[in-house]
DNA sequence: GTTTAGCACTCATACCTCTCGAGTGCTAAA
DNA sequence: TTTAGCACTCGAGAGGTATGAGTGCTAAAC
């Protein structure tokens, strides 16, 4: 017994049907939709095939068929239809992204703002891999005898300042002298390395010198590892909530809760594919083995990548979200392509 | 027929019972939490009045009283005891205190989800009101021909930056003048008179620094205009879905988007007391009418005030939110008044 | 006048049974 | 291989009943 095309045709008829209203499809509902006349029996003797194949499930003896986790791989490897994104659809996603996205650093965060609410379903973003963030070059900047700005640029041209104070006042030599000792000395090395080399500086500069510099190195520490740790954004998880398979709170609960204290280790696309889909038990972490998630990624400028995930029931809807997810994470991928025209390549410090 | 103690007592228990068990209260069970043998009949006698006073309600006929907001009201105003916090309390404060708020721009969200976390309720977090924030010192960091850093510090003495790219390259003194050019012009101003200024500029100035210029001024404008519209951050929302009175998934999807979705109408304190409580129809917004909300407020640096809420359902227990909150609150504050010592007043740019 | 015991009454909840209908599986004929 | 027919299954919903927590009221006791 195989997979007959007219097994396939029911099966995606099984799946959009249920895709649509949440409630398990049946053999005379399908009938009717399926081209050419075909008896509701026919059709039942086809889902007991695909029952025993693996790809639909009955939840209970007397009830219609829902689509297996297996049937959902099916119908969206080669079922299912590509969505073709309406004008509105194009539309609504390109206002979304006008101008939203001038801050490089926000982008990741606006990123999975904009996918939640254009593809209607909760989502998370974050940014993706590369190799390890490093100071490229700092610079001090005098406001008062007792403050001054600490300015750090990092190797993926991020740039962050904090106003820093002083116990002493310092002379007006002090920073710039500071600045050009820090980008000597202190550039394209890791956390551990800084602190390394402060302590080797302990005792060739002076005390309130020392105390300034430490001041900075803490700050870039604190920034590298803040770069280093992987930070997700989650946005919409209440949407969950209007989905019927969640209307039981605890369910709702633990994924609502898991997406959002739990964001690390929401999935991550495993080989290099701009698009994976993970349907219900495919997701490692237990509480998604009911849930299916959409997975697109994107280019920003610098060769870092985006990341943007939608979470949704294993009900989701593949073909519009797929459509919609692949093609906001191609334009921001456009956007931060052409565009955008930061220094393209590491280019030594000071 | 008026309040004695012996009913206020009675109000007491009630509300703590509710409190801690979400079901209405009987006499019986009152009556053996009564000090004194007092019999259930008398108890069901002050019920009754208490019912009639507007401080108790009954679900239905047979059932045990709960509070009214009237009930909550008087209770919160007089009857509750303060809640001592015990030493692990203090220390799990404390310790979520420690370290975790160097950047003075991270303290508003980073308060909002310690808060959600010490005291086990939905919390939401903003900056607080004062003079309108305006650019104080500007500085342009060449990096190579073809980019440079922009520094911003704001008027509130935060500092922001970000990287720029040029289309044309500029040579070495541009910048130092157009740095010079910012600070004398363009300081201590709104938005609306940047963008004039900047116009006045447009045949003074050469073309490709006019466009520098222009670059630098649209991202002070972008600043400014974040800083005014007051961005008011959620956490815990999904703390919600563990409280009985939200298992209605219905009554639980309005109040967590609303929070979500809707986060600038979350109410602000009306005074300035250090902290206030509304209860249930106390609040304004629709979405609240059903939950109780306790906020409290805290100094920042530069006289800024930061404002933290959290928000339960009417059964909240007021007397360990309030005591935990405040304790925040007065801790954040301590944190902000002494130790930072940031430029301790306003000092006229350049 | 206040308090208490006693008792009939109320109502939400849980549980049972029954009916209804959508949907099935199987069989036998086309 | 397809189809009609039919008995069967099971969930959902309606209706009915028992249970028990809790009430209000009355009349007696303090």
């Amino acid at each position: 017994m195989s997979l007959t095309d007219r097994k396939k045709q029911i099966l995606k008829i099984v799946v959009d049907g249920y895709i649509a209203t949440a409630e398990p499809v049946g053999s005379k509902a399908i009938a009717e939709k399926m081209p050419g006349k075909i008896s509701s029996a026919t059709i039942r003797n086809e889902l007991a095939d695909l029952v025993e194949l693996g790809y639909l499930e009955q939840p209970h003896t007397s009830a219609g068929r829902i689509p297996s986790a297996k049937g959902y791989r099916l119908y969206v490897n080669e079922l299912m239809e590509q969505h073709t994104l309406t004008a509105e659809e194009i539309a609504a996603i390109n206002q979304s992204l006008t101008g939203k996205l001038a801050q490089v650093d926000q982008v990741v965060s606006q990123a999975g703002q904009l996918v939640s609410r254009v593809v209607g379903y909760p989502a998370y973003a974050m940014a993706g891999g590369k190799s390890a963030v490093m100071p490229r070059r700092y610079e001090l900047i005098g406001v008062d005898e007792r403050s001054f700005i600490a300015v750090v640029m990092l190797s993926d041209s991020r740039v962050k300042s904090q106003l820093m104070s002083l116990q002493l006042a310092v002379d007006a030599d002090t920073l710039p002298e500071l600045s050009h000792l820090l980008n000597t000395h202190f550039t394209a090395i890791g956390a551990e390395e800084i602190s390394l080399r402060l302590m080797n500086l302990s005792d060739q500069v002076e005390g309130s010198r020392f105390l300034l510099l430490h001041q900075v190195c803490d700050y870039t520490c604190e920034l590298l590892q803040q770069a280093s740790h992987q930070s997700v954004y989650t946005n919409g998880a209440s949407q969950l909530l209007t989905f019927p398979e969640y209307r039981d709170v605890d369910k709702a609960h633990d994924l609502v809760s898991f997406m959002v204290d739990n964001k690390e280790s929401l999935p991550i696309p495993a080989g290099d594919s701009p698009m994976q889909i993970l349907i219900g038990p495919e997701n490692v972490n237990d509480a998604l083995k009911e849930s299916s998630v959409v997975i697109a990624s994107y280019d920003i400028g610098d060769n870092m990548r985006g990341l943007v995930g939608v979470v949704g029931p294993t009900r989701m809807d593949y073909a519009t979200v797929a459509a919609r997810l692949s093609y906001f994470a191609e334009s921001l991928s456009r956007m931060f392509g052409a565009p955008r025209q930061l220094p393209n390549k590491e280019e030594t410090n000071q």
